[in-house]
DNA sequence: ACACCATCTTTTGTATACACATTTCGCCGA
DNA sequence: TCGGCGAAATGTGTATACAAAAGATGGTGT
């Protein structure tokens, strides 16, 4: 695997998994040293990052991680409805129906109170957006989707899952699923929707007001 | 200016305008040289080129410029919908009911029958999505909508633009902004709909059939 | 004659050295 | 003591040199 690569994995990693935090700045020369390559491919794994959003270039000086708080959850979420329902809009116009049979069966009994439940869920949850991406077969649609789940994923960190919100987000999961297997974009559309108000809903009234930035 | 910022700018450009058309190769040396930049800044053009999606990287290969052509014509138009329609909803909850105004007006008071009127429209268009950009004020949307509107403009140059099609486009945007401008989201959301629907139609009714890629 | 292998060429990937900008710290003066 | 000015230091931007890998080419063996 090239060097840049590398830098790029390890330093986005970092970043989704808050081991960077907002507002940490990425000198090149000891970012290059730290994760043991030259400045070059270190200076095109920033800029990776600063394309993705993950980071930002301050003018004349460092790059830093960039801001990312509950303060951004509205924006964030008004962009993931207006994707996701296109995505099973699409999705639901396709022709893999049978798949999306079996993805609203395993949902459905998919048992959520053991000590890896949160894992098996958010495994489940990646399944469905990995055949919904596949089905609506939009790959202007999928890069965008890709850049907005970044972000998504750092936020993860920020909400707090209970096994009743992870039950009723299965269930709402596998109405997503029946609807694209259907063949019926409204609906499936409509349930997208529906799950995302109820997701953000949820993050709003229970995530951690604390201050994570000292 | 950074000698990167200038070739990443100019090769934008030229992808843009067709001088460099999908599948040509993007050689480090060769662009390097005939930009007067080194292959450092060169290599970080393309690799901004390539999270642009104006690229593309082959494997263990030279990076090529990206295929776009009208077969993709309904995928960009699907995304389009999802972002614009997000954007002008946005919007409409925003409160900036007067610019809106003035733009309707503009639109609907705009000649569109001179020697420059395609720039006219053009620009009119322009101002237009600029104000719903800063309306939405929404950082990722806006992302979203950036990347989206390079490969649209690519497009541009394959679609071909009768004054008829202009005079209604400029009455949908006016509708638009009018939507916008009453603070009623449903109602720019389905003018939005609206507009780019008859504008896809448009595009695969009256354009260029003909291979332009040799 | 065709296929396969070795080598040579071309192109990309990485490291390092140098130039320039920006910032920061210290010193002088008011 | 505070403000401004200057110089040193730190860090980014660019160029070039070197290394590695992928392709092309030509030769040889069957």
């Amino acid at each position: 695997m090239k060097a840049s690569d590398r830098a790029y994995s390890a330093l986005r990693e970092e970043i989704v998994e808050w081991r960077l935090r907002p507002g940490d700045v990425l000198g090149e020369v000891e970012q290059a040293a730290r994760l043991g390559v030259s400045r070059t491919p270190l200076r095109e794994a920033l800029a990776r990052l600063v394309a993705d959003g993950l980071a930002v270039q301050q003018r004349g000086r460092a790059t830093v991680v960039s801001d990312v708080s509950l303060d951004h959850v509205d924006h964030l979420f008004e962009l993931r409805r207006a994707l996701e329902v296109a995505a099973a809009r699409a999705a639901a116009r396709g022709t893999q129906r049978a798949r999306f049979a079996e993805l609203a069966t395993e949902f459905s009994g998919v048992a959520l109170d053991g000590p890896d439940a949160v894992e098996r869920y958010y495994g489940l949850a990646a399944a469905l957006d990995e055949a919904l991406d596949e089905a609506a077969a939009n790959p202007y649609l999928l890069q965008a989707l890709r850049a907005l789940r970044v972000h998504l994923a750092r936020l993860r960190r920020l909400a707090f899952d209970d096994p009743a919100r992870l039950r009723a987000s299965a269930h709402e999961h596998a109405v997503i699923a029946r609807a694209v297997a259907a063949g019926d974009p409204e609906l499936a559309a409509s349930a997208t929707h529906l799950h995302l108000h109820h997701s953000l809903d949820h993050i709003k009234t229970h995530s951690i007001p604390r201050k994570d930035t000292p």
